[in-house]
DNA sequence: AAACAACTGTTAATTATTTGACAATAGAGT
DNA sequence: ACTCTATTGTCAAATAATTAACAGTTGTTT
């Protein structure tokens, strides 16, 4: 679908799109042009042109885009449209806040199981799901196709943990731990480090903030 | 201190640097290359140089960098060096799972206070910090400066109760809701919006990964 | 103390990204 | 049917970011 190489930038800026573009569904506007747009998610309104043209045409000259029609457009690019398994280790208080975040699985992202090391968690269940030890994972992954790991342990553990399961099939990982995974390149990794996110703050306090 | 203009993505990237040199210290090592670490980093040596050499030399021609010095300078750039106070506005499981990561206190973050609006968690206690009910905010804020605002509740809340709090003195959100802010420009918001996350892991899925 | 190897800092070249400009087109109004 | 306005798709120009190249410096070895 995606015509030839999408730049990394653009891809990054879909979901953007795409939740503004929920958000106007959602108060009932039924098309848009790329200035208003533009001025809605404060960018360039020929940036939008450019973007959305990367993946065809999906507007009208003179009349702009349908707001419904691009969006689900936007959700097919991004894969929204398909289902994804997902696996949780660490039932703390971060992956239980992955794991409570419903929305998730309207966008085709179903929690499979979670996992922890603390034997004492065993058997407690998050929204229904049960929580199984991390030792059952490879029997678990037999019977189930995991698409992303979330991770949401602590580094010590996490470069392990991740290479156990890279060994496993697991196609890509959502990391939360503080370090960098090791795992094939053919494995995705998506890295939330939050320190660093606080880090940026934290420059822009003391420098005079000039970032985003 | 700093120079003159530094790039947005050379401040992106400055928290990674002192993630790494950090771990560096932990394993004993004393002096770095910029080859050596770019291997370890998996970006270019040239990056590297380049990105160091916007805040002056901290390396030395035919010696590399001092590891631990190098640590030190970028922990001054960032502000690191400073302590930042910071209030979480929302008591559910991610503004717990912030609240007790205790490494952010190692980094000078303070968290000064945490508020929600649900009056079932008044009184209860997060590693010793009291919840108080969101009324409280405004005294509050009138005897404590609030540097940092951990936004961890829903966006149908987060845009007003962001508006409310940036009327009174907050310098920067920190922003978990699904949403944008719409607060003045002075005031400095940081998103970390985990289901755009989801949407390029869901992406790379999809197209073949070579995002990064 | 001379020669060598290992580096950085820095400039130049290259590549990527963003912005600006405008011809072409669709719809609205007359 | 014609004119006008809004608005896209796209090409070209401008800016930003990354990589490559290398002169110059430092430490190490002989």
């Amino acid at each position: 679908m995606a015509d030839n190489k999408i730049s990394n930038a653009v891809i990054k800026r879909l979901p953007r799109y795409y939740r503004h573009l929920g958000e106007l569904i959602e108060i009932g506007v039924e098309r848009i042009s790329s200035n208003e747009l533009s001025r809605r998610m404060r960018v360039t309104a020929s940036q939008i042109r450019q973007d959305l043209n990367n993946f065809g045409g999906f507007g009208q000259q003179g009349y702009g885009y349908n707001v419904k029609h691009l969006y689900m457009e936007i959700g097919k690019i991004l894969g929204l449209d398909k289902k994804h398994t997902v696996v949780i280790i660490g039932a703390g208080n971060l992956g239980r806040a992955i794991a409570n975040y419903a929305n998730f699985e309207k966008r085709g992202f179903i929690i499979e199981g979670i996992f922890d090391i603390n034997p004492k968690l065993k058997g407690s269940t998050i929204r229904g799901i049960e929580v199984r030890n991390l030792d059952e994972i490879e029997s678990f992954a037999k019977e189930h196709e995991i698409d992303i790991v979330a991770l949401t342990i602590p580094k010590t553990q996490a470069v392990n943990v991740a290479e156990r399961l890279a060994g496993l099939g697991v196609k890509a990982f959502w990391n939360f731990a503080h370090t960098d995974l090791n795992v094939p390149d053919n494995v995705i990794v998506e890295s939330v480090h939050l320190s660093e996110s606080l880090m940026r703050i934290s420059y822009m306090l003391e420098n005079g903030h000039e970032l985003y």
